[in-house]
DNA sequence: CGAATTTGACCTGCGC
DNA sequence: GCGCAGGTCAAATTCG
């Protein structure tokens, strides 16, 4: 008996932790939002005069020129922010592809080292990443995506076995999947696209807050009826 | 033993 | 022109 309260007093630690959690994810992908509106504002801003003034490409700047070539997205690169363990220095990020590491460096605004990583799933692919711990919080790992995938994704992308991953990351790939179809996700549609067009919705903020609500409240009665149906066979 | 990671050196752009 | 910072290379090392 005492055993079944200590679990279900863990469950429950582990679901407030995990709504924790949530709020935090919330927190930071709506600044993100915000911040991300005014970015958009402001490049549009300046594409329009830097186009009018030197009559050259909007999205060309002749002054960056071997940076954009490192990560040679016009667009403003994605980033994905992804809680992990404050403990866990691996930087890994398990996003559907294989990456191998090729530098390593500490960066004078943040003390914990980036990692720079290659796509090594097709031999000529430019995609890259950056990855490095957030300044404020060390759970938090933030992957900036560079360069275009020329292959697909790996045949079981952010669908996690319970053999390679835990039962909280198995909850947490299910809940951005859950979050993802609420907001129309195809896998058919180009994932940076997607983002795009989801910045850009006004009600993107509302939309989130009751996909992930919804999530957490499905998860927990996933839980419950998993806790009730143990207890009824134990009995 | 081959593949992946680590790490110091090197390259390039930018600001002063 | 110089120094700094970010990004990449490649030899050495580690791992499976």
């Amino acid at each position: 008996m005492d055993e079944k309260v200590e679990t279900l007093e863990l469950e429950l630690q582990q679901v407030r932790e995990e709504n924790n959690t949530l709020r935090f994810m919330l927190e930071v992908m709506s600044k993100k939002c915000t911040n991300l509106k005014q970015e958009i504002n402001k490049e549009e801003n300046k594409e329009i005069i830097s186009s009018n003034q030197i009559g050259l490409s909007p999205n060309f700047d002749t002054s960056k020129r071997a940076r954009l070539e490192y990560f040679p997205t016009a667009k403003k690169p994605l980033q994905v922010f992804v809680k992990t363990h404050p403990n866990d220095e691996s930087l890994i990020i398990k996003d559907g592809y294989q990456w191998r590491k090729y530098g390593q460096k500490v960066t004078k605004d943040n003390a914990s080292p980036r990692a720079y990583f290659r796509c090594s799933m097709a031999p000529n692919c430019p995609a890259k990443k950056k990855v490095q711990k957030c300044l404020h919080d060390k759970s938090i790992i933030v992957a900036t995506y560079g360069g275009e995938h020329n292959h697909g994704v790996s045949n079981e992308p952010f669908k996690p076995s319970s053999s390679t991953l835990n039962d909280r990351e198995a909850i947490n790939t299910r809940l951005c999947e859950d979050v993802m179809q609420s907001f129309g996700y195809e896998k058919n549609v180009k994932f940076e696209e997607y983002v795009n067009s989801l910045i850009q919705d006004p009600n993107f903020t509302t939309v989130l807050v009751k996909a992930v609500a919804k999530t957490i409240i499905g998860q927990q009665h996933k839980r419950q009826g998993l806790n009730l149906n143990l207890n009824l066979s134990e009995e």
